[in-house]
DNA sequence: CGGACAATTGATCTACCTCAAAATTGGTGG
DNA sequence: CCACCAATTTTGAGGTAGATCAATTGTCCG
């Protein structure tokens, strides 16, 4: 809510210039390639991007509701969040982000966005400015409609939370947030197994689910309990890939990692996406 | 949910060919005119844009969530709203939409949506094959530009829906709803005044904010019992703006309405909406 | 070792839900 | 124009999921 003291400054080791060569927007272009068509001659292009990269520490904004600040921020490292607060000061998580996505992409079209965003972990993220991407989405239609289908998965991933946040009940909610950020982690490569990095405080938990924090504890204790999962140290492992997804009522359909994709829609709708553990 | 016997016959007028003079696509170009910057060109191709126009009764789905049909939705006269369902068969609408409005146009990219749409009350729909309208884009990039603001738009309202259905109470909901939909109303000129069209029966209502019937009902009587709007025969009035927007705690600004700002927006703001009754 | 923050627990409260029935409304056909 | 049916709205009476408040404990880190 407040842009604070911490409003360009993140720390000591902010504004590392790029030229690093062992830290690019790679995880950006291999997201695009991953989920999209995009050509070599544009994974070429958007390495050419000027930029420049910020360490966030856990907890701090990065992206400001409302502001105009000419650029765009492409997670390259850590898990971060954005959300939006009412006027009473009550806080909605309105989706996460993993390496690779740009969580104010809209603000390229739009100028600013209506969200702001923070780093939910220590983050690396780079700053590119929106004249050089939308100079090379003029450039290159196809790069501009990778980036148009981009803002369209963002979209659904939000649809789905606001199934999940108004239809399901507190456990049901829960699960499916935990199921989907394994499924995602798992869909941009950063895991191959049921476990995964998992950032988020109870306190962010509550606000994304719209509950409190202390029945998110409580709520939390029921998985453990139950052996769905296991969640210590910013550590998330599905102990029950199965029991887990029936019980937050999941359907990886929404997160579009479905690319290729007609081969399921013949026959059997459902089918296609049964458990990914074998 | 069920793709029943209604798949594409909607009645006996079903299926109009385009051709009539007195009906056709103005509403999508007025709409794309007004919320963004649209050459004359552009409405001129769009104009001639091949389609077909079928009139969908109340309460009927004409967009099914999976299905490939190859084109996009207009509606040109009328109110919808998208929705999803759990497994359980809970519903959660996710967003309204006016004439001018294309609630399907991710499918264009995406192929298909996630997404069903149903008429709210009865609706003209106008049918544009997704060839047609890919290859415009193809041809002039300001149009594919515009139809990706769009969908932003889209995408700004579903992220204020799920701040409000996590972090509102039922009392704001239903007043934050209302606001929406007055406002959207004035945005697309389809009124100039504190009242409009609004024919959602609570049972939408319900699952449009992630409450019961029989709650919205009652706080349906607080709104009324506090002479905050009158609510009849499909009809909203806003009876106070000042005081239901405080109810709902409704900022505009999400609805990207800020461009060619509608005459009510200039000078005091709120002042437009003032007690219309001396 | 101390301080801040995060997780946990207990106790109480309430906003909203569910079930079930009654009253209205609107549309239809006679 | 009226009667009738189906859908919607309204009312009543409990029940419960989840909220709030207030400590207490655990954990991380400098």
């Amino acid at each position: 809510m407040s842009p604070d003291s911490s409003m360009q400054t993140f720390g000591s080791d902010e504004l590392k210039v790029s030229g690093d060569k062992a830290s690019d927007l790679r995880a950006f272009t291999a997201r695009l390639a991953r989920f999209h068509d995009l050509s070599d001659d544009d994974q070429v292009a958007i390495g050419l991007l000027p930029w420049h990269e910020a360490v966030v520490p856990a907890g701090k904004d990065f992206v400001w509701a409302g502001e105009r600040v000419g650029r765009c921020a492409v997670i390259l490292d850590g898990m971060a969040f954005s959300y939006k607060v009412t006027r009473e000061g009550r806080r909605q998580v309105l989706g996460l982000h993993l390496a690779g996505d740009v969580p104010d992409l809209q603000s390229l079209c739009l100028g600013r966005t209506d969200a702001s965003v923070a780093a939910a972990n220590r983050c690396r993220v780079g700053f590119v400015p929106h004249a050089a991407l939308s100079e090379l989405c003029a450039q290159r239609p196809s790069l501009a409609e990778v980036l148009w289908r981009e803002t369209l998965s963002q979209a659904a991933l939000i649809r789905e939370w606001l199934l999940n946040v108004g239809r399901r009940d507190a456990l049901g909610r829960l699960a499916h947030l935990m199921c989907e950020v394994v499924w995602r982690h798992r869909a941009v490569g950063l895991t191959s197994d049921h476990r995964c990095s998992f950032p988020l405080n109870q306190a962010v938990l509550a606000d994304a689910l719209g509950l409190s924090v202390v029945h998110i504890n409580r709520r939390l204790q029921d998985l453990r309990g139950q052996e769905l999962v296991d969640l210590k140290r910013q550590r998330l492992t599905v102990l029950s890939w199965e029991r887990l997804s029936v019980v937050a009522d999941f359907d990886p359909g929404y997160l579009h990692v479905d690319r290729e994709p007609p081969a399921f829609l013949d026959g059997d709708p459902g089918a296609n996406f049964k458990a990914p553990f074998p």
